[in-house]
DNA sequence: ACGCTACTTAGACAGTCATCTAAACAGGAG
DNA sequence: CTCCTGTTTAGATGACTGTCTAAGTAGCGT
């Protein structure tokens, strides 16, 4: 068996995660590890504009408003959407730059090492 | 859906995921949503020969045996490692193409999404 | 066969999470 | 001001998860 097949598609490589970076980069994976949340952050990214009103969102499920906010406010606080109340409605708007600090941790191996900042 | 096929690139974008695709997407995310898994992933990803038998992984962990065998099982099932024994010990290693997968869902939307104007 | 080490399974418990209903808050219209 | 719509907060509940201890399985050495 050919153990050195990481450089093919080496994700996670150089150097592991230590204790303080794992507990740092898992609630962001925790914050799409929802299907409502993974469909919210897509519906976000495709809306025309690049921003969606909750009213956009709340219609794409079988949920109460109620629970859509829940899921937002956990997109939200944990930096990978950003909000803004214009007039009656509310926009969210995709964080692009943790999004791809999530990418490149798992892909192109780079992150791993000093990214904290 | 083929979990493993790196190259078909379903970014965040272009269209937004459906409830079929998040649902069975999300645990793949879920799995790694754990500080404890990720660190894992990431020994097993850095250990010399690309695969880590678990009496080197429990050391790293202030955790009972068990609960890092639990931990491991949970991502073996996503599909993101896999093992074997051999003799005495058990080896695992890392399913590169799920990984690659993930990343590339999560890193076209970032860059369109930061470019879209 | 026996015991020893490596690892997994089973079961229990505490903490977290997704969802709901009810109620509050914010803004626009009459 | 008062009502109506859009959104969030509060509290409750059932389900899931991370961790443990205890016990089971698998292979090696004597």
């Amino acid at each position: 068996m050919d153990v050195t097949a990481a450089e093919c598609c080496a994700p996670l490589v150089c150097e592991p995660l230590n204790e303080a970076e794992a507990t740092e980069l898992a609630p962001l994976f925790k914050a799409i590890a929802d299907p409502v949340r993974l469909r919210l952050l897509s519906l976000i990214a495709c809306h025309e504009g690049g921003e969606a009103c909750v009213c956009d969102l709340t219609v794409a499920f079988d949920l109460t408003a109620p629970t859509i906010s829940h899921h937002l406010k956990v997109l939200k606080q944990a930096g990978l959407i950003d909000s803004e109340r214009r007039g009656t409605w509310v926009y969210y708007w995709i964080n692009p730059g943790v999004l791809a600090r999530m990418s490149a941790l798992l892909g192109p191996a780079s992150a791993l090492a000093g990214t904290s900042a």
